[in-house]
DNA sequence: CTTTTCACAGTCGCGCGGATGGGA
DNA sequence: TCCCATCCGCGCGACTGTGAAAAG
């Protein structure tokens, strides 16, 4: 498929820097930022003295842990950390407002749980709420009103082909892919892309609107900066990019296809168990940007209808694999890229309809980024890799006997002869699973907590295969409604709630998703590589909860007099961290949350540097052979992740969920 | 010394073919 | 006895990270 077909004269923009401004950063610098609220950020607001924080209150609140709560800037403890963390400083190379999309957690995107905490409702958090907010305008103005997109927003003129020259193929004036997509040009802004061009057919100029599926997981990988890795064969995204999309006409076309781009201009290293910056980045890097998915195109009602899947999207750094494999995108190893989804509306044909050129749609991630390598570097990541890729299941440590280890080495008993559903699942995590479950309806456990009152019947429909387009988009009408009535539903019922609502409520209630009806139920389909599944995202939460770090036995750090915690310096705030060491390391004040390593292995990393380095570039599986202070954690890691993955093939964690003002 | 490439072993899903069982 | 459907095992390929070797 031609590019230029999908996307000539498209619009596309680049979106503006996410997350990135603050409070400040956006009063002062960008008087037309986009107010972003990032819904998901009010579910992890803490509320000191309130009880428990929502984020482990309910069961679903609880089964998001660390992944979500984490993630959420809206944290303003964590926030407050952030600001006084002394890790700030270690971004010196990067450059702060360069990474301000790292600073996940600028207040715009505290979201009160209070909902009329600022006399506004959950809706004004949204583009639908009549919200006239500023909204960042580009570095260079952008054509487009403030008041809308995200992913409108251009980039400065002669960006695209004077910075980023590698993009001919696209034509002028069209700047998606300048050049590999420069993204770092606009990257002090905001950026979490969020489509709303009006679309024809739908009423009030309804905006598209994507979730991140598998949000959790890319957080997870996130916070120790993200590493793919890249081979001449291509190689699969890992977590790969999955998305649900709701506000689209259904009867209208589009095109949806992932675009990576530079990220920022740097060439990175790792070095001294952290990225750093060395050099400037290759702009004339050549080769295939772009991935379609393979059922591009498609109605709306087919696009929203069920999870967008890009598991078969591959990196390559073979240029040659431009030109006879669409599935591959070309990137340059050691450099940070950021992947955007693109929503083209087009003619039944495929053709884009070159009479307007604001049907497009971009959609960024900051979570998404990730520095593409041929060989991993940070060892988080390779454990993080292992531990959650079905694919590298033969890599984790213990596989076999983590379940049989004794009874006195589990955290919790194993009341049943069924250890893998207890030991690993404490009460508050798999508590949350059914919510996951819940939102496939495929698990037996549906039935444990949720009965005839509980969603199912109203997604039943979406559950359903459609036979055909009326059908498809009658479900997505449907989807929306019954969503929405799910969520409206768990909150209005208050005290009544169950499990599922509490989590519910707490998560999302207040967050503003309510209004808009996300997809709480997306569909089953054959498409969305159930050997792939989603359930990663399930399982990287719930491996991050409890004491089970001492799994990925990394080998960096403890030691190190700069920071407690090698994470990249560029996530020197990212709220993940501070959230993530409430409920799990709260106990050892400033202590890494791999603390858990093995002693001998801390003590080697902290008494040489040299030693440190090395450590940290080769993982080292079950050091020493002793388990006894792993393994009972890694099963619980893994067996949260293999139950839920074999019963669960399609479980999606909660979405990321952007949108514009 | 850093980065890239390659072969390797492990897991998993899928397809094929044979075995089995039921019905005509 | 034949036909059909189902089940099961095997082999293949896809995919993963590892670790050594090669390349720069």
């Amino acid at each position: 498929m031609q590019l230029e077909n999908l996307l000539p004269g498209a619009s596309i923009t680049l979106p503006k820097p996410f997350y990135s401004l603050s409070s400040s950063d956006s009063a002062a610098n960008s008087p037309g930022s986009a107010h972003i609220d990032f819904p998901d950020a009010e579910r992890t607001e803490p509320e000191p003295g309130a009880g428990p924080k929502k984020y482990l209150t309910a069961a679903g609140g609880a089964m998001m842990g660390e992944a979500e709560s984490d993630a959420f800037p809206g944290n303003k403890a964590a926030q407050d950390e952030r600001k006084s963390s002394p890790v700030l400083g270690e971004d010196e190379l990067s450059g702060a407002r360069r990474y301000s999309m790292d600073e996940l957690g600028s207040d715009r995107f505290f979201i009160s749980s209070q909902p009329a905490s600022d006399g506004t409702n959950p809706c004004s958090l949204f583009p639908y709420g009549g919200q006239t907010g500023p909204v960042y305008g580009g570095s260079g103005g952008s054509r487009y009103p403030a008041s809308l997109h995200y992913g409108s927003v251009l980039p400065p003129a002669g960006f695209s082909s004077a910075v980023c020259p590698g993009r001919s193929q696209f034509p002028t004036g069209y700047q998606f892919g300048q050049a590999p997509g420069c993204l770092y040009p606009s990257y002090p802004g905001s950026g979490s892309a969020i489509g709303s061009m009006p679309i024809p057919g739908s009423a009030g100029g309804a905006r598209a609107q994507v979730y991140l599926c598998n949000r959790p997981l890319w957080l997870k990988f996130h916070r120790h900066q993200t590493e793919m890795i890249i081979t001449k064969q291509g190689r699969r995204m890992f977590p790969f990019l999955s998305f649900n999309i709701t506000g689209l006409n259904l009867t209208a076309h589009y095109n949806v296809f992932v675009e990576v781009v530079l990220a920022d201009p740097n060439h990175w290293r790792f070095q001294g168990g952290k990225w750093v910056t060395c050099g400037k980045a290759d702009n004339n890097m050549q080769g295939n940007k772009v991935y379609v998915h393979p059922e591009s195109p498609n109605t709306g009602a087919h696009w929203m209808r069920q999870e967008i899947s890009f598991g078969k999207l591959k990196l390559t750094n073979n240029k040659g694999a431009n030109n006879n494999n669409t599935q591959m995108i070309v990137l340059q190893s050691l450099h940070k890229y950021q992947p955007r989804l693109h929503i083209v509306e087009v003619a039944e044909d495929g053709v884009e309809d070159m009479s307007n050129e604001a049907k497009s749609q971009t959609f960024t991630f900051p979570e998404n980024q990730f520095i593409a390598v041929t060989a991993y570097q940070n060892t988080d990541i390779t454990q993080l890799k292992i531990d959650h890729n079905p694919f590298a299941k033969g890599f984790r440590d213990n596989y076999d006997s983590m379940y049989t280890a004794p009874e006195s080495d589990r955290l919790t008993p194993s009341p049943t002869d069924s250890p893998r559903s207890h030991q690993i699942v404490p009460g508050a995590r798999y508590a949350m699973q059914p919510f996951f479950q819940d939102q496939f309806n495929n698990l037996p456990q549906n039935h444990r907590f949720y009965t005839g009152e509980r969603a199912v019947p109203q997604t039943n429909g979406l559950l359903s295969p459609q036979s055909d387009e009326a059908a498809a988009a009658a479900a997505a009408a449907a989807s929306a409604a019954s969503a929405q009535r799910w969520f409206v539903g768990s909150v209005q019922q208050g005290g009544a709630s169950t499990k599922l609502d509490l989590s519910y409520d707490s998560d999302y209630s207040a967050s503003g998703l309510l209004p808009y009806g996300i997809k709480p139920l997306p569909l089953q389909t054959s498409h969305a590589l159930g050997y792939y599944p989603d359930s990663a995202a399930f399982a990287s939460m719930a491996a991050s909860w409890g004491s089970t770090r001492g799994s990925y036995q990394r080998k960096v750090t403890t030691g190190l007099p700069w920071s407690p915690r090698p994470s990249p310096p560029a996530f020197p705030e990212d709220p993940l961290a501070a959230k993530d060491k409430l409920p799990e390391e709260g106990v050892v004040a400033g202590a890494s949350p791999w603390m858990d390593t093995p002693h001998s292995l801390k003590s080697v990393d902290s008494s040489d540097s040299g030693v440190y380095s090395m450590v940290c570039k080769r993982r080292r599986m079950s050091p020493g052979g002793s388990s006894t202070d792993t393994s009972p954690t890694i099963k619980c890691e893994d067996l949260t992740a293999d139950e839920y993955n074999k019963d669960n093939p399609k479980g999606m964690g909660y979405y990321a969920f952007y949108t514009s003002p």
